[in-house]
DNA sequence: AAAACGGGGGC
DNA sequence: GCCCCAGTTTT
């Protein structure tokens, strides 16, 4: 076994024995396609707390892309507003039905490759669509899972392309649909941006402690 | 490769 | 005040 699959044992084993909620929220949630996409591309640097409120308000008002081309780009904004980035990604809205219509006959694709040239969604918001939506394994690369390969030395770039490229067959047989949220939740709550708890640490045993995006 | 986009919450 | 939040797009 070599090293990188014992870290991966390891997360997982950490994220199982705390009962973390994502497991259950992966598993049991509706998965409509579009409020999976909507939810996961709103999601990007913004808590999942916030995130979620605002889905559940939102989804009141939007429950298929048709709607959001009844929405103003202020009615938008006013609608996600504590979200990060909300201009943006009102304006991704925004573009959103109309690139689903002329480009996919309003169907969500289900490919990497057609899901990345959806407004605002790019490698990781795809492949966890592909991931929560239509239960394809993938992984995605978010600043978490790319800084704790990075610190680890097992990737040496700055692009996630080859990390994700990196990570690929090493995505468990058996809960591979948690696989993403054990790097998410060891990067939350250990191994952190710029002050990581390496104290509490129990799984690199060669680590670089490199500062990777924040 | 770097900059721009950003409000919200915790300590 | 600093840190952190499951990134994408444009320079």
């Amino acid at each position: 076994m070599t090293n990188i699959d014992k870290v991966i044992l390891q997360m997982m084993q950490v994220m199982l024995q705390n009962k973390l909620p994502a497991i259950d929220r992966i598993e049991e949630e509706s998965h409509d396609p579009f409020k999976v996409l909507v939810g996961t591309l709103l999601s990007a640097r913004t808590k999942d707390e916030t995130t979620d409120a605002v889905c559940r308000r939102l989804f009141k008002r939007v429950s298929s892309y048709h709607d959001l081309k009844h929405l103003s780009l202020i009615e938008l904004e006013e609608l996600i507003k504590p979200i990060g980035f909300y201009h943006t990604k009102a304006r991704h809205l925004q573009r959103l039905p109309h690139v689903l219509e002329e480009r996919f006959a309003g169907i969500i694709p289900r490919t990497i490759e057609e899901l990345i040239l959806l407004p605002g969604v790019g490698r990781k918001t795809a492949n966890l669509v592909l991931v929560i939506a239509f239960k394809i394994p993938a992984v995605c690369v978010d600043t978490h899972v790319h800084r704790i390969m990075n610190r680890l030395g097992y990737v040496s770039t700055k692009t996630s392309l080859e990390t994700e490229m990196a990570l690929r067959g090493k995505l468990p047989v058996k809960h591979w649909l948690v696989f993403n949220s054990c790097f998410v939740s060891y990067g939350q709550h250990v191994c952190l941006p710029r002050n990581p708890r390496c104290n509490e640490c129990r799984i690199f045993s060669e680590c670089e402690r490199v500062g990777v995006n924040r």
